[in-house]
DNA sequence: CTTGACCTTGGAGTAGACTCTAAGCTTTAT
DNA sequence: ATAAAGCTTAGAGTCTACTCCAAGGTCAAG
């Protein structure tokens, strides 16, 4: 049995996180201390960790939840419900992945226009660039 | 001169956007009609345009006040302001992508790694592999 | 017996970028 | 004349994932 301190070190996290985990639902401890204290057992601190291992693979708490209702019900559940879920997911962080692309390479085509010397901001190409351009044109060009 | 919702409509924006910029001091109209009304000028439209397309690489509204600040002051500043600020921002999205990419990596795995099929979830690769794995294993292994 | 570390609760604050609501005035169209 | 559309303001709500705060109870050490 643990207490919150005790768990949250554990797992390098605070106690607020576990609080707040449990308020919204993630993470209820297995009992109580006739003082009042939350107790975690063994079983909490294994889902804890599920919990953290989920979010370092870029799930937010929505989808550990999601998770985490399969995991508790493993034995009426089916491969496909989870894979589905992975599957979303990596979709929706594609989808991410490629619009930070786009903004790299437009910056990256701002940013190698402009000489980034000592000379006065007046014809700086990246100010040109944002006061007139169309966004096509800090598209990069696959043709040239 | 154009009132708040001529100016929205011709961006595609809505006027709460327009309002909510303003209070952030990112675009204020030039004039105020005799009712009270907002009048927002060519330059006003310009000077939104700037900030859409400063939007659309990338940037913050916050590094979008940044860049303003530069614009309307250009005679007095240099390229190397403009493309510093760039630059950082190339690095942030950089960092992001490269975040991005770890998970991409990492639930690659994961859903290569489960067949998907009708199977109970109990022997799932997943769940498995979030109940028990370290972060570590859910890393590509280029030695491969 | 006091100090300090730990625990409890409810609720507020943070960041970013809006989005919506309420109550009311103005303008435009019928 | 009236209804619909548009404008005003201040302020609240949304989403995510915490993080902090206040006021107070509990427990071990010195």
């Amino acid at each position: 049995m643990f207490r919150i301190g005790e768990l949250a070190n554990r797992h390098g996290i605070n106690t607020d996180t576990l609080r707040f985990y449990e308020k919204h639902g993630l993470l209820q401890p297995s009992a109580r201390q006739d003082n009042g204290y939350r107790a975690y057992n063994q079983a909490d601190d294994q889902r804890l960790a599920f919990i953290l291992r989920a979010k370092s693979v870029g799930f937010s708490l929505g989808e550990i939840a999601e998770l985490l209702s399969i995991e508790v019900d493993k034995a009426n559940r089916v491969c496909s419900d989870v894979k589905e879920l992975v599957d979303e997911k990596l979709v929706k962080v594609s989808e991410k992945i490629a619009e930070l692309e786009r903004f790299r390479q437009s910056l990256q085509i701002l940013s190698d226009g402009c000489c980034g010397g000592p000379h006065s901001a007046e014809h700086c190409t990246i100010l040109q660039a944002l006061e007139s351009f169309e966004p096509d044109d800090m598209q990069p060009s696959y043709s040239k």
